[in-house]
DNA sequence: CATCCGAATGCTAATCGTTG
DNA sequence: CAACGATTAGCATTCGGATG
C-alpha cells in the first residue's frame, strides 16, 4: 500500500504527508521557487485560471450548484497546478515521467469548446492510465511550493490547511477534465474510476486528502494556557480578570467623555444615573410586556416617545462640520458600549450579533426585566444560517449605559440624521457584493425593497442601535476592533489582546469558574459594577441561557 | 457515527484617499 | 508629507451539516 515518506518537516508545512517515494521533492521544489519566479507571474495570476475554468463552470454548476466564490476559489487554487503542467518540459527538474503528448497551453488564448474538450482528454487519460500516475503525483507534489516565497537556499511548502485547498481544487479539476468528454461526446463511461477508486492517480490524491484532513483535527493548537484561576496566556499574551475588567473601564470612560462633549451641542444631557432612576429604576413604570405582540419600540416602554423631562434638546443649528463632529461622537458612544455589551453580556458575543442589534421593529433585541430592571437582549446566535435563540441578561451598569444610550444618543444621531442628505445603505453589513437589489431580507422590516431611500433609511435608524451615519451602514468591525486596540490603557499596545484571543480567554473563564448546570437562574448575573469586578469569572459569565460552547 | 467539505468568521497587511 | 482612516484582499481558523 501506501507509504508516507517525510521529505522534510520544517514547520508545519504539508510535505510530511506525500504518501509516496518521492526522493528528488526537495531539490525540485528548490527550482520550482527560483525558475518559476523567472517566468511570467501574470500567467499564474487567478484571473487567468477563472478564465480558464470558465467552461467549467456551467458544468460545476450542474452538477453540484457550486457557488460563485467557490469556483473563484477554486481557480486561485488550482492556477499554479495547471501552469506546472503547461511549462513543464521547460523547467530543469523536469522528471522523465510518461505522460500523455499535449500540445495546447491553456495560458495563450481562451480556450474555444474543441480545444478544451482536448484538453479535458489530456487528464482523462492521466486519470485512467496508470502509467501516468508518476507524472500527475509529481505535479501535486511540485505544487505544494509555495512559490510567492522564493530564496535560493530554502524550500518554502504551503501550510497544511491550505494545502488542502489546493488538493480540494485539483480533485475537483480531474473529476471534471476526465468525466467533461464522456459528456460532451460518446465515449465509455469512467465513473466507476472515481467511485471505486480503481484509478490510481484518484487513490493517491484522496489518500494524500485523507492524511492532511487528520492533520488538520489534530494539531488544533492549545491556545490557551493555564496561569491560575484568574488568569492565563492566550496566543503569549497575559489575560486576567483585571484585564476584563480595565478593559470594560476604559469604554465607559471613553463613552462618558464622548457624551460629555455632546454637551456643547445639546442641552439636557443628564448623567446615565439620572437616566436609569427616572426610567428603568422607576419601579411604578411596568416593563413587562406581552411577548406576543413585542412590535413597538423599546423606547415606547415608558412612553409614546422618549419623556420629555430626559430627553436632549438640540440648542441651536449645528453647521456641517459640528454634524460631522456630533456623528463621530456618537459612534465613540456606540463603541463603547458594543464593549461593554460584550464584556458584560455573560458569554462572549460575535461581532456580527452585537453589530445587529434592533431596539425596535420586527426581531427586536431589547427587552427589560422588570424584577432586576435590567436589560436582557434576545439575540440569535447564527453562525450557519439556523437561529438559536440566546437571552443574555446585563449587569446593572452595563444595562443603565445601554439604556442611555438607546434613550439619549440614539434619538441625537436620528436629530442628526434628519437634516442630512446621506442615506443608509441597502448592504447594511457590507455581506451582499453586488447584487443588493436582489436581497430583501437585509431591509430593517424585511420589506425594505418596496420603501423608498428615505423611508428605507427612517426604518433603519428607527430600529438599529449601531447605524453609522458616516457611512450609511452599521457600525463596522475594523471600527469595533479599535476598542480593544486602543484599551486598556495601562496595557502596552503589543500586548493587548484581539476580539479572538479575548473570546478564548473568556471562555476558559467560563469553563474554569462555571458549572452552568448548577447556576441558578437569574440573581448572580444581575450585579452591581462592584460585584460584577470581583466576581467576573464565577458569575458573571454563568447566565442562564448564555451559550458556553461557542467554539 | 466519523468523515470531509462548504462556508462563516476573524485577523492583518496592503492600498488608497484625506486631512492637517 | 506624515498621519490617519477607511476599505479591501487574502490568509487562517472554526463550525456544522450532508453523506454514507
Amino acid at each position: 500500500m501506501y507509504r508516507t515518506a517525510v521529505v522534510r518537516v520544517e514547520k508545519r508545512d504539508c510535505s510530511s504527508h506525500f504518501n509516496e517515494s518521492v526522493a528528488p521533492i526537495t531539490e525540485a521544489a528548490l527550482s520550482v521557487q527560483q525558475e518559476v519566479s523567472n517566468f511570467d507571474r501574470e500567467k499564474f495570476s487567478s484571473t487567468k485560471a477563472r478564465f480558464l475554468l470558465a467552461p467549467a463552470s456551467l458544468l460545476f454548476q450542474l452538477l453540484k450548484s457550486k457557488s460563485e466564490s467557490k469556483l473563484g476559489d477554486y481557480a486561485h487554487n488550482f492556477c499554479v497546478f495547471i501552469y506546472l503542467d503547461d511549462v513543464y518540459a521547460q523547467f530543469s527538474f523536469a522528471g522523465n515521467f510518461p505522460r500523455p503528448t499535449d500540445t495546447i497551453s491553456v495560458f495563450e488564448e481562451p480556450l474555444a469548446d474543441e480545444l478544451f474538450l482536448k484538453k479535458a482528454r489530456y487528464f482523462r487519460e492521466i486519470l485512467t492510465d496508470d502509467r501516468h500516475t508518476a507524472y500527475f503525483t509529481h505535479l501535486c507534489q511540485l505544487a505544494a511550493v509555495d512559490i510567492r516565497k522564493v530564496t535560493s537556499e530554502k524550500v518554502e511548502f504551503l501550510p497544511v490547511f491550505q494545502y488542502r485547498y489546493v488538493l480540494d481544487a485539483i480533485k475537483a479539476w480531474t473529476t471534471y477534465a476526465a468525466l467533461y468528454p464522456q459528456a460532451a461526446t460518446t465515449i465509455s463511461d469512467i465513473t466507476a474510476l472515481f467511485v471505486e477508486k480503481k484509478a490510481q492517480v484518484w487513490r493517491w490524491v484522496t489518500t494524500t486528502y485523507s492524511l492532511l484532513c487528520n492533520e488538520l483535527t489534530q494539531t488544533t493548537q492549545r491556545f490557551v494556557k493555564e496561569r491560575g484561576p484568574n488568569a492565563c496566556i492566550v496566543g503569549g499574551k497575559h489575560f486576567s480578570k483585571d484585564y476584563l475588567v480595565e478593559l470594560y473601564h476604559d469604554n465607559q470612560r471613553e463613552f462618558d467623555s464622548a457624551t460629555e462633549s455632546l454637551r456643547r451641542y445639546f442641552g439636557n444631557i443628564l448623567t446615565v444615573e439620572i437616566v436609569a432612576d427616572r426610567l428603568v429604576n422607576d419601579r411604578s413604570v411596568n416593563l413587562a410586556e406581552n411577548p406576543r405582540s413585542r412590535k413597538s419600540s423599546f423606547q415606547n416602554l415608558f412612553g409614546a416617545a422618549v419623556p420629555a423631562d430626559v430627553a436632549p434638546c438640540a440648542e441651536r443649528t449645528t453647521s456641517p462640520d459640528e454634524d460631522k463632529d456630533i456623528i463621530h461622537l456618537v459612534n465613540l458612544c456606540a463603541r463603547a458600549v458594543m464593549w461593554m455589551i460584550y464584556v458584560g453580556a455573560g458569554g462572549p458575543y460575535r461581532f456580527p450579533e452585537i453589530q445587529k442589534l434592533k431596539y425596535a421593529s420586527n426581531d427586536r433585541d431589547l427587552y427589560a426585566d422588570s424584577e432586576s430592571r435590567c436589560i436582557e437582549i434576545h439575540a440569535g446566535y447564527s453562525k450557519a444560517q439556523i437561529l438559536r435563540p440566546v437571552t443574555k441578561q446585563l449587569d446593572k451598569n452595563t444595562s443603565d449605559y445601554l439604556l442611555f444610550y438607546t434613550m439619549i444618543v440614539v434619538p441625537i444621531r436620528n436629530h442628526v440624521a434628519g437634516r442630512l442628505s446621506s442615506v443608509m445603505s441597502r448592504d447594511l453589513a457590507d455581506e451582499m457584493g453586488m447584487r443588493v437589489e436582489e436581497h430583501t431580507a437585509n431591509a430593517a422590516d424585511g420589506e425594505g425593497c418596496r420603501l423608498s431611500d428615505a423611508g428605507f433609511t427612517t426604518q433603519v435608524l428607527n430600529s438599529y442601535l449601531f447605524a453609522d451615519l458616516s457611512c450609511g451602514k452599521l457600525l463596522k468591525y475594523a471600527n469595533f476592533a479599535k476598542g480593544a486596540r486602543k484599551f486598556p490603557v495601562s496595557v502596552p499596545q503589543d500586548q493587548r489582546l484581539s476580539l479572538r484571543d479575548l473570546r478564548h480567554g473568556i471562555i476558559y473563564f467560563m469553563r474554569r469558574h462555571t458549572n452552568v448546570g448548577r447556576i441558578v437562574a437569574g440573581s448572580d448575573a444581575v450585579e452591581r459594577l462592584a460585584g460584577h469586578t470581583a466576581a467576573t469569572g464565577r458569575t458573571v459569565y454563568a447566565v442562564p441561557d448564555s451559550v458556553v460552547n461557542h467554539e
